[in-house]
DNA sequence: AAATTTAGATTACACGTGTAATACTTAATT
DNA sequence: AATTAAGTATTACACGTGTAATCTAAATTT
């Protein structure tokens, strides 16, 4: 039941989570996508709607600021991802990336720290 | 410019790869959905019309058959996925998993023997 | 003060999706 | 042979999304 997010969306969340409040003008700045300043302007408007974003007014300008938090909002979509293509399975999900070629040798460094660490918290 | 199948379509897919050619009255047994036979209809179609799924005839029948793969499918929007959450980078997603506590004895015992693996193969 | 520019609000419009209902064909039944 | 049942094809309809254009009100410029 939460907020839901299109990927045009998702591309100004991440705009915004860079750093906020900002104006829509300085938004188009960051983007670096080719979309119409009014299309920009739809989205904000539907993010707001949604739930996402809050504006404070400043004269006649708007400053945005994001209501959701990026991490937990990667959380969840994780999850969903997990639960859909991997029946909510760790291990088949990074097999999956080896098999693709898809590691390299610091994600190997990492992941071995990363079971480490799991083991020291884990016993 | 892949396939874009929704998350219904999908469920129809996961049904259509354990086993094919299938009748859409089988497909309806395997589904554990609520979804009125019209409603796997119109979804069996728009997989037909998408390139997702053939069919032979058998009478007045179809018998449906996947004409992608579940594997490619897979990999494919894992990758997407990856892109888009993680820059593309295994290690971030991992580590999220973790934080999340998703991660269970069994996982880090895959992961380990993945890494294993991989470093025979990467030498 | 009038005209123009600018920011945001409202409206647009086609395509995808979830969720079927209705129409049409052909095989099975009476 | 006529009727009914079973499958498929076509149509429906509201909501989300990508992608703006137009309208309105306020601020800036002349």
């Amino acid at each position: 039941m939460s907020i839901e997010i299109s990927d045009a969306e998702y591309q100004i969340m991440l705009a915004i989570w860079q750093g906020s409040p900002v104006t829509s003008k300085e938004l188009m700045k960051r983007l670096d996508t080719e979309w119409h300043p009014k299309t920009v302007n739809t989205l904000l408007g539907r993010l707001v709607k949604k739930g996402a974003l809050g504006f404070e007014k400043q004269g006649r300008q708007y400053n945005y600021l994001p209501l959701i938090e990026k991490d937990k909002y990667i959380k969840s979509k994780s999850q969903h991802f997990l639960k859909k293509l991997f029946n909510g399975k760790l291990s088949p999900m990074v097999a999956n990336f080896v098999s693709q070629d898809m590691v390299e040798k610091d994600d190997i460094d990492a992941l071995k720290k990363l079971i480490e660490d799991w083991e020291k918290q884990n016993d």
